[in-house]
RNA sequence: GCACCCGUAGCUCAGCGGAUUAGAGCACUGGUCUUCGGAACCAGGUGUCGUAGGUUCGAAUCCUACCGGGUGCACCA
């Protein structure tokens, strides 16, 4: 309906006044009517003319053109153009949810996650998670066939204190390494799970290597020995680990109903960078105190290292091995998306502006989002376990909130999927937020399950009765008002699609929950001489309701 | 020091060039209702939109400076 519009007031832009423009159409108050443009107020200085009479025109104009899909357009204020579209048209666009297609066909890789193997899945990258598998859903919503990617580092001095930790708890036993496979395990003083053990050894290696240097030294000798495969003990610890890490990975993805297509490793990435660095040495990058460096400052960004003064390549050396790996496995991908926290926002300027020079088609379409930090308002998760900032204590933290909300466990997890999720999205990408588990998981105010029990409370109707017919004829007052909301849909499909933004679905849908509250509270559906058209109604409702909340990654629960 | 992001009601946030009164939720107060799932609805009110300039017919929204907070700036990822 928008895009109808907007090709209208175009062409009578050019038919009166002979001017190409593309005007933006919004959607206004209701008083106003049912859209809004201002391109008379855009106009104006060009053709100097007053904006009004430029608007009065171009009513005329679309009266005629639009004829009967329109029952009123006026102009208002300054010199918009506000209109009101018919009944039926609308009743059209708000019953037939006609998803956005503009990606139809097209490939689109998504990479997001990247928890690093032998390290704590930490709370940035459940945030990464979460935010990145929306934007594939939106993208594949849109048609696109979409490809999730994730990357990891599986070499490199995080993982050989790790190593050394559980080296270190075992004696050096690889007999002693079944021991923590078992469920619990005993650490120290702690009980631990195989879900935080990990991260909690990382952190003991961490430490020894900033406080002892002995340990330091033979967490180097490690290093040295992940990359040559050269000492057994250490071999079969790193083999153990990365695969006890990616088990553990799976689990978070798999409880969060992501799924990857591939996962790339840093010890694949490496040696495709430094070729890339080597060929392009002298022209792109220089060499300088024993490194080979890109100079961004050209760029109005810094230098940074690419080949350290010991001839490895960096992360941004394996990055650039990471885009060419991509482009390799999916050459016809027209958008290659990344998603991280904000702290590497400079750096992929750098690291872009660099495989702009050697490969200017791969940075065009490379695309990095950026999301902020989380803080967290509640004391109640557990400090003692070197886990702090991982991500197992706020689900846990949130399951438990959730099992206590609600006691049917049929429910439970998918109310806990909701309360997560929603929290994370809901906040526009790119500040830092809040994580709030009360408000998180409460069923007052804009949450996950707020927004699932909107749904399940349509259903029950529904349950009740069926719509009769297909017909929507002759809307009431507040009816309208409800349709009007339910056709703005597929606008904020294609708003949250094309500026990366989930959160525009997460405010309509509780806008549009709390429309509907409004509306049932004063009309009754059933045994209601409009009963028919009232169910065709809530029945949209529902529609939109489970649509938005699965683009989302959010079960819609029927009953909850 | 330089760069990037953020600064909107007591709290959490939306609004990001438009419409006399800047919006939600939470919290607080009162009310509706013998509820089609009341986990509802209605009413009550607080904002120098960080500060100061500028651009514009019009600025919370764009530009500049400053203040405050966060992050990043050479061999970590």
């Amino acid at each position: 309906m928008q895009d109808k519009l907007i090709q209208a007031v175009s062409r009578a832009c050019k038919d009166v006044f002979d001017v190409d423009v593309e005007p933006v159409m919004s959607r206004p108050d209701e008083q106003f009517g049912d859209y809004a443009c201002n391109v008379a107020l855009q106009l104006a200085k060009d053709l100097n003319k007053n904006p009004r009479e430029i608007a009065e025109s171009l009513a005329e104009k679309l009266k005629s053109s639009l004829g009967a899909d329109i029952s009123d357009i006026s102009v208002a204020g300054p010199g918009f153009i506000n209109i009101t579209i018919s009944d039926e048209l609308l009743v059209e666009s708000a019953l037939t949810i006609e998803p956005y297609q503009h990606h139809k066909g097209e490939q689109v890789l998504v990479e997001f996650g990247d928890p690093n193997p032998l390290k704590v899945f930490h709370l940035g990258h459940l945030y990464t998670t979460i935010v990145g598998d929306t934007i594939a859903r939106l993208f594949q919503k849109a048609g696109a066939d979409v490809s999730r990617l994730s990357y990891h580092g599986d070499v490199g001095m995080h993982v050989a204190k790790a190593i050394w930790a559980i080296g270190e708890h075992i004696d050096w036993d690889l007999n002693r390494l079944k021991e923590l496979d078992s469920e619990s395990i005993q650490i120290k003083d702690e009980m631990l799970n195989l879900r935080t053990v990990i991260g909690f050894l990382y952190a003991q290696g961490a430490d020894a290597f900033e406080s002892d240097s002995e340990a330091a030294d033979e967490i180097r000798a490690v290093n040295k020995s992940v990359y040559l495969r050269d000492r057994e003990e250490v071999n079969k610890i790193y083999d153990w680990g990365v695969n006890k890490s990616f088990e553990y990975f799976d689990l978070i993805f798999e409880e969060l109903g992501v799924q990857y297509q591939k996962r790339y490793l840093e010890s694949e990435t490496a040696p495709v960078g430094a070729k890339i660095v080597e060929e392009n040495t002298g022209t792109v990058f220089e060499k300088s105190d024993g490194a080979i460096v890109y100079k961004g400052e050209k760029d109005g960004l810094h230098t940074r290292v690419f080949i350290n003064s010991e001839g490895l390549p960096t992360y941004d050396a394996k990055d650039l091995g990471l885009a060419t790996l991509k482009e390799a496995d999916y050459p016809s991908a027209v958008k290659s998306i990344i998603i991280t926290a904000t702290e590497q926002t400079e750096y992929f300027k750098v690291m872009l502006a660099a495989l702009n020079q050697i490969k200017p088609e791969l940075a065009e379409k490379t695309e990095h989002i950026a999301h902020g930090f989380l803080s967290l308002t509640t004391g109640k998760m557990s400090s003692r376990t070197g886990n702090v900032f991982g991500a197992q204590s706020l689900m846990d933290a949130t399951r438990a909130e959730v099992n206590k909300a609600f006691p049917d466990s049929n429910v439970q997890h998918d109310v806990y999927i909701a309360a997560l999720k929603y929290t994370f999205l809901k906040s526009r990408i790119g500040g830092d937020i809040v994580f709030d588990i009360q408000d998180s998981v409460s069923i007052d105010g804009n949450s996950g399950p707020y927004i699932q029990y909107a749904y399940a409370r349509a259903k029950s109707i529904l349950r009740k009765k069926e719509p009769a017919s297909t017909q929507l004829n002759n809307l009431e007052e507040g009816e309208r008002t409800l349709v009007r909301k339910l056709s703005e849909y597929e606008e904020v499909l294609e708003k949250a699609t094309e500026e990366r933004l989930p959160h525009f679905i997460c405010t309509y849908l509780y806008e549009l929950a709390q429309e509907f509250n409004r509306f049932y509270e004063k009309n009754r559906v059933i045994d209601n001489e409009r009963e028919s058209e009232r169910l065709l109604i809530v029945k949209a409702y529902s529609d939109v309701l489970k649509d938005g909340l699965e683009t989302l990654g959010i079960p819609a629960l029927e009953k909850m």
